[in-house]
DNA sequence: CAGTGGTCTAGACCACTGC
DNA sequence: CAGTGGTCTAGACCACTGA
């Protein structure tokens, strides 16, 4: 056998979908339709399946059956805009922002907790694994489909005894306020990465199989040190972040 | 039974994983092991392996044994790095570079070649699909780990005809070429995503299932219209994209 | 060679869905 | 209720790895 028979019955569905003979949407055949058409045992079966599944090609339900992907109309998050042309102006849109205007994003309050830096977190605030953070976290939904989770990491030295240990939202944003303590920021590193969600991030966007995350690590500046690590956790599969550089023409859509 | 057998042993390995008594490297118990452990039957012990498998903690292989993930030292690409200061610059870096200066990148030379546009190349291109694109691709490694894969699409009418036809590397580079030709770059919109990669996409990187991968696609335009859409594909489990905005201090490391 | 994971079978029972 | 996928078992043989 060249190649694995639950290779090929992926292979021939993955084929029918590439084809279109199998649009978005539509259902697969069911496993046992599939056992008579391959002559493999229904765990063959449901490995081939599990293969498309994890590749993000098809969802399962049960009772139901397995269905084509659908893509969904992805948000977009601003992650900045810059015209490098105007001088002396900060980017102006420090925060993600979503792009699809007809929907109106809602944000859960903000939960504040003091704890210990992880590694990741301290490398990017360069200060020690363990020491004392303060972590502002909220959730983000649009039209009631969970997008977003985001948190922000404080130096504690920055942020003990200032507003941004109590929790709520701050009313003139936490860039003034930081600017406002002695800490102006003049600029900003995203990295953007990619990973499979753990539980917590599956339960919350409700992901499938085969569907990862896509994080942000915004590392802010002041002219002397980090002042602040915002991490934001999107659902990959329903969110694309854009990044505008320069002057770009008007577009009719 | 309030959760399924083999999410139980899944969940007992992904907490010695999260405690540390199993750290990145280390072999997991042999499957009958598990399966005396658990006193289950193996095939629900390989169920509880696949879904870790699939969560990117966990990669087996045969004739050795399964070990959790050991997290590989992420290349960085710089997507762009902008200071708002300096008027009248053009941001100098459209190419993705690679952080690691330690390490040289190797690129392949570009494939050159011509088809109809995609839906999505069309889109962002403002043409129709089916309209035909000329298309320079090439492929990045670092170290021999590939990392990249890269696709630059034209429209006909300003690449007919021209060196862009052509393939090889462009000497001056297509940003200068394009300029020469009478479409100048003044800016570009980078749209970034995740999802799962195709066969093409896992036998390129050697992708475990998974892992995901990063899309960037950057769009550039000049006065009037995207002159360029260039995609980059990155592995997710190796790439970090980069953005830097503003003023960042020096760091030591 | 012994031990590991990879593939496959045949059959059982359960849980969910829509009619 | 019939049809769907979800879980689980017991056993077989194959393919790869390192000693």
């Amino acid at each position: 056998m060249a190649q694995a028979k639950y290779q090929e019955i992926a292979d021939r569905l993955r084929d029918q979908i590439d084809s279109g003979a199998l649009q978005p949407g539509d259902r697969l055949p069911s496993e046992p339709d599939l056992v008579k058409l391959h002559d493999a045992s229904r765990n063959t079966v449901r490995l081939a399946i599990a293969l498309l599944t994890n590749q993000g090609l098809v969802v399962t339900r049960q009772g139901l059956g397995s269905f084509v992907s659908e893509p969904a109309e992805p948000f977009t998050a601003l992650l900045s805009r810059v015209q490098s042309q105007p001088a002396g102006q900060s980017p102006s849109t420090l925060l993600p922002q979503v792009g699809n205007l007809d929907l109106e994003p809602e944000t859960s309050r903000q939960v504040v907790e003091k704890s210990p830096a992880s590694a990741s977190v301290a490398q990017k605030l360069e200060i020690s694994t363990g020491d004392l953070v303060v972590i502002r976290r909220r959730h983000g939904s649009i039209g009631g489909v969970p997008w977003m989770m985001m948190a922000s990491y404080f130096p504690l030295d920055i942020a003990e005894g200032t507003q941004l240990e109590q929790a709520g939202d701050i009313a003139q944003g936490s860039i003034r306020l930081l600017a406002d303590l002695g800490h102006e920021q003049l600029g900003f590193i995203d990295e953007i990465g990619a990973r499979m969600p753990n539980a917590r991030e599956s339960a919350f966007f409700g992901l499938s199989t085969g569907a990862p995350v896509l994080v942000v690590n915004r590392t802010a500046y002041s002219k002397y040190r980090p002042i602040r690590l915002t991490r934001y956790t999107y659902r990959g599969d329903r969110v694309r972040l854009n990044h505008e550089v320069g002057s770009i023409p008007a577009r009719d859509s």
